[in-house]
DNA sequence: TGATCATATATTTTCGAAAATCACAAGGGG
DNA sequence: CCCCTTGTGATTTTCGAAAATATATGATCA
């Protein structure tokens, strides 16, 4: 088990068919921005870019299709999503009424592995900002890996698949807007604060205040973003 | 514009790509459960069955993957989603929760537009059971099309495009169970009077009935199908 | 000039066959 | 007798090139 190569996420090298691949590096590069919303993703382009033929690419980025990270039209090829407030504020709205629940049925259901997994997600995080001082902007991939960690753990023991696969899309499809905040971004003390304040209210069980809590974490992603106006 | 040959659905015959062409199909036939859950779908079959190549049809199985339909195997090729309880509480969960946000968004947004498509959509499902008698039952593809409009129609004014995609998957998804129970069903005009009922309550703007009349509207498929035990 | 159409070029999409991988059966050793 | 290895056939996956389609270029005509 060696380290992946810099800029190559590990999920690809345990990719064990190239359309496999093919979607995961694609998607790493939409999600850090390296390729552009609204750009073209010219198959030959890909594929030399990727070294992966035109048959595997052109799968994965099916696959990415259904995910909200692309969209292809019929015979013009495929294109990085676009980016725009309307988006960023239907992902928010789709965020909230999903962890909502899933928040609602962990409480309910979570036993003491959901409780120790939520404070081990909390541990590793508070050590990596401790680790990196400011710096830990969520922009660095591995920071971002356990901060996902953190808000996945809130919610496993809720029971149901696809609330949990909808959280993990959707989490990622606001990770090209929250790039865009991580600078300008207060403490990592004040981070991890906040954070150990929401799995304090869970682990105490109190709904209302924890879902109060949580609505307002997933807001504060719109209204950095878009300034403007942040209502509903 | 002709009418598609028997079977095909109308979508595959505007379909400008092969691959969209076989991931209709493909979807087409295990919804009406041509093709059983669980099946193996070996691509040399199913590239006899639609005279699609295997590049074009694997790409279709991509898509249907990531909603839900299938599921895919490394190097094990794709099978057929399996159905069980545990699956359509699951389906049945995640309905509840995306229809009862739209529905509040649709009350809280929907114009005259809104209401005379929701009149519309149950005006043509009404004639239809009117005509057919009571051989509407849902198994019949064209009724649960207009079956489908008609709930669609509730929601288009929430204004946000990922509610109205899950909402579209999630009915799919439920349309394999829901054949089941066809058989043994209550006559015709019971069934439309229940939807009219929904929707007059709809156009009262009379948010709470409505989401409790929705939810239960939901439930219904998972007691008659699992009529055991059926929870939360 | 501006618009329309034909031609050429670039891209996407699909095919048919090769390569890689898996599943199963037969044989050999403990 | 069971377990592990090895070989064979079937299946998935991938490649490289051909076909289909879109896009850009430039010429012709009003």
């Amino acid at each position: 088990m060696t380290a992946p190569a810099h800029g190559i996420p590990e999920a690809a090298a345990s990719a064990d068919t190239l359309s496999e691949r093919a979607a995961v590096l694609v998607e790493h590069d939409i999600l850090t921005g390296q390729l552009e919303p609204g750009a073209r993703l010219g198959i030959v382009d890909l594929a030399r870019r990727y070294d992966i033929g035109a048959t595997p690419l052109r799968e994965g980025l099916s696959r990415l299709v259904s995910r909200g990270l692309i969209v292809g039209i019929g015979q013009r090829g495929f294109r990085v999503a676009e980016v725009s407030r309307e988006d960023l504020l239907d992902i928010t709205r789709m965020r909230t009424v999903v962890e909502l629940e899933a928040l609602r049925l962990a409480i309910a259901n979570g036993d003491d592995a959901w409780e120790a997994g939520i404070l081990a997600a909390l541990h590793q995080m508070q050590r990596y900002v401790e680790r990196h001082g400011d710096q830990f902007r969520e922009g660095a991939e591995d920071f971002d890996r356990l901060h996902k960690a953190f808000h996945t753990s809130l919610l496993t023991a809720c029971g149901s698949k696809r609330l949990l696969t909808a959280h993990s899309d959707l989490y990622d499809q606001a990770y090209r807007y929250r790039r865009v905040m991580m600078r300008g971004f207060e403490d990592g003390a004040e981070f991890v604060a906040a954070h150990r304040n929401l799995a304090d209210r869970i682990l105490a069980r109190e709904l209302d205040v924890s879902q109060t809590m949580l609505k307002a974490h997933l807001a504060s992603t719109l209204k950095f973003v878009y300034p403007a106006q942040a209502r509903e």
